[in-house]
DNA sequence: TAAGATTAAATCGTAAACGATTTAATCTTA
DNA sequence: TAAGATTAAATCGTTTACGATTTAATCTTA
């Protein structure tokens, strides 16, 4: 019992700082470009799928409007995207990217790969980790409250 | 190469998802305490070691003063601890709990069990997880730039 | 079709989180 | 010992992030 809150600590901790690594990392390696972190996930979004809904977005990501509506306001006025509402049913915004941000996706992955592969870390390493924050994930999402 | 830019960005983005499903977590289960999630991990910190200066509490939460010097004040206001200057060297802030902590740590520590509890995490899961995050987070923290 | 429900985004207030700067105290060393 | 360097917190400005509320459009259904 008291092992397990010991666990509990660790890993709430764990991931958190795990987290706040990352985010330090990826935050210097997009300086360069005026981008932020939770901006590149954006983008990383819209490489895949562009022209998606505000909602769209915001249930891939999982951030709401409260989040995502300044956020988006900002990278329009940097030029990464555009916002459009539309014609048809105008409780809807669509989010379209803009040539710079199609222009620049080769340059921003190869910094962002060079910086992680500084880090070294395995195929195999990868694939352990992945399984288990999605494990992980999964039961935080879908526990039994 | 394709491959590992792919992996990249799932590992990334499993941090940050995990990392924000822990919060979400934390922060519902802490309501009732009228506590936020980096502020419990603040009293783990101290229910461990208390009466440490504000810098040796930044570095055990990799947490700079521009975050724990608000959050800290917020914290003496709802009682939680204080923070006393040190005459020795009036430089220094120290943050020591107050009756308060103490007495509901228990209640705490048990409302977060039980919530962790509800989404069955095996032991297993928890070593293999930890193992991998730390393996991860060292890397990150100590690549060569 | 008009009233009420639902939906999508925007807005608001609060709390982190970061880097950079500032302030004040202490330490070094010339 | 005085000048300059270092240290510890506090402060500032910006960006996320969340829940709650608001606004406006669309949909339901009586």
């Amino acid at each position: 019992m008291e092992e397990f809150i010991l666990l509990e600590n660790q890993l709430c901790f764990a991931v958190y700082e795990t987290a706040s690594e990352f985010n330090k990392l990826y935050t210097s390696a997009l300086q360069p470009f005026n981008l932020t972190y939770p901006q590149y996930l954006v983008l990383l979004s819209l490489w895949e799928t562009d022209s998606v809904t505000v909602k769209e977005l915001g249930e891939k990501l999982s951030l709401g409007t409260g989040t995502l509506t300044p956020m988006l306001t900002r990278m329009e006025a940097n030029g990464w995207l555009r916002k459009e509402r539309s014609k048809a049913d105008e409780r809807r915004v669509f989010i379209h990217l803009e040539a710079k941000a199609l222009e620049q996706k080769q340059a921003i992955t190869n910094i962002i790969s060079k910086e992680i592969q500084s880090c070294h870390i395995e195929l195999e390493e990868y694939k352990q980790l992945m399984e288990r924050l999605n494990q992980l994930h999964h039961k935080l999402k879908n526990r039994v409250n």
